[in-house]
DNA sequence: TGTACATCAGTGAACGCGCGTTCACTGATGTAC
DNA sequence: TGTACATCAGTGAACGCGCGTTCACTGATGTAC
């Protein structure tokens, strides 16, 4: 039956929130488009209603997730204190609402045009932050903004890195631990954060 | 019809390699088994006397990625080169042969208990190697054997990390290429290697 | 303000396709004599 | 060494299931008068 326009508005709302937790917990074919619309308190057949195709649901809901992780970082969280609980086992154990990096990885590269490109707006924006964090941070005036730049990038590819390692170790418990705070210690030491 | 016993062992080899690099490309749900039976010579029938499941040849695919990985990485190769090599446009285009680390990432979480297994190993095997090439790499002696494992852990982090960042956004070609030369230049800077 | 009707969000059955897996069959291998 | 036969690697058709997508239908919404 018919719906009011704002409850449409809230469904189709809903419908992206659920996608972008139940594609980041299980990837994009880990997850049925009957499932997200269940998770979302409808039925299967509603969802051509909001969406074209289910890669169009994945863009929306790539684009969902990058926004709320980077509206999530608040500006009184500094760069050490936001590592320390991106590093951490508590985001390792809920990629649901974590890093869409992440949880995305590998699987982005077979998705379609639309959902990449999404996907690599978000990387540029999630860089450019941690740079501007990384300047803010109190750091020497001698690095210059090309090595902040550099710094950044490999700090984010770092970030990345750790959190896919310790997620594909879980099988071994001391080491998918042992990734995450190695390699927090590491970056405290090399890059002062 | 039958064959020797020799040309089935070719054969079951056949079917791992062909995996290992389909896999790596195109993900473990990427590829079907036909078409990795097609790639080794055979027909999909004749693939469950050789493994018992899709995952359990995953499994093979996993440790035999490994496997020639590390054996590809000649003692004569330094730490520095290896790198060089490991963040170069080559390797990101070239996944089919390339570290199952970055292949594989995210989606290793979602296979069978046994194919996480064979993944733990090698990354485990990944980061050893990576740490006794930093300490034979002329490092300073002041640097203690517990932050030598941790560097190791956060430059296997931040080489795979940039490979998947790297592949991940090449619909932005610069964005792409900077993130391998960014990072590369940051760990030389940051690492000494 | 109240009534009549067109609109359209949501429902649930059905379709079609891809894919993992099974199975009866084939014919070369390799062993027993 | 040669022959007869059991074995078993490989073939290709078929099965069954899951899933993305479609569609005829329902009934509440919201608009025209």
């Amino acid at each position: 039956m018919k719906v009011s326009k704002e409850k449409a508005a809230e469904h189709h709302q809903a419908v992206i929130e659920a996608a972008a937790m139940s594609f980041r917990e299980s990837g994009f074919e880990g997850v049925n488009v009957a499932d997200i619309m269940k998770k979302a308190g409808l039925t299967h057949g509603a969802f051509y209603g909001h969406f074209s195709s289910k890669s169009d649901l994945a863009a929306a809901a790539c684009r969902y997730a990058f926004d709320d992780r980077l509206n999530g970082w608040a500006d009184d969280v500094s760069l050490t204190d936001y590592l320390d609980r991106y590093l951490s086992t508590f985001h390792r154990d809920r990629p649901g609402r974590g890093c869409p990096m992440a949880a995305f990885a590998s699987d982005i590269g077979r998705q379609p045009k639309a959902v990449q490109k999404e996907f690599e707006v978000g990387v540029s924006r999630y860089r450019e932050r941690i740079a501007s964090r990384l300047a803010a941070g109190g750091a020497p005036k001698a690095i210059r903004q090309s090595d902040r730049q550099s710094d950044a990038t490999a700090l984010l590819a770092a970030m990345v890195g750790s959190m896919v390692l310790a997620r594909s170790t879980r099988s071994n418990r001391t080491l998918s631990a042992r990734i995450l705070s190695d390699s927090r210690s590491a970056i405290a030491s090399r890059f002062g954060v």
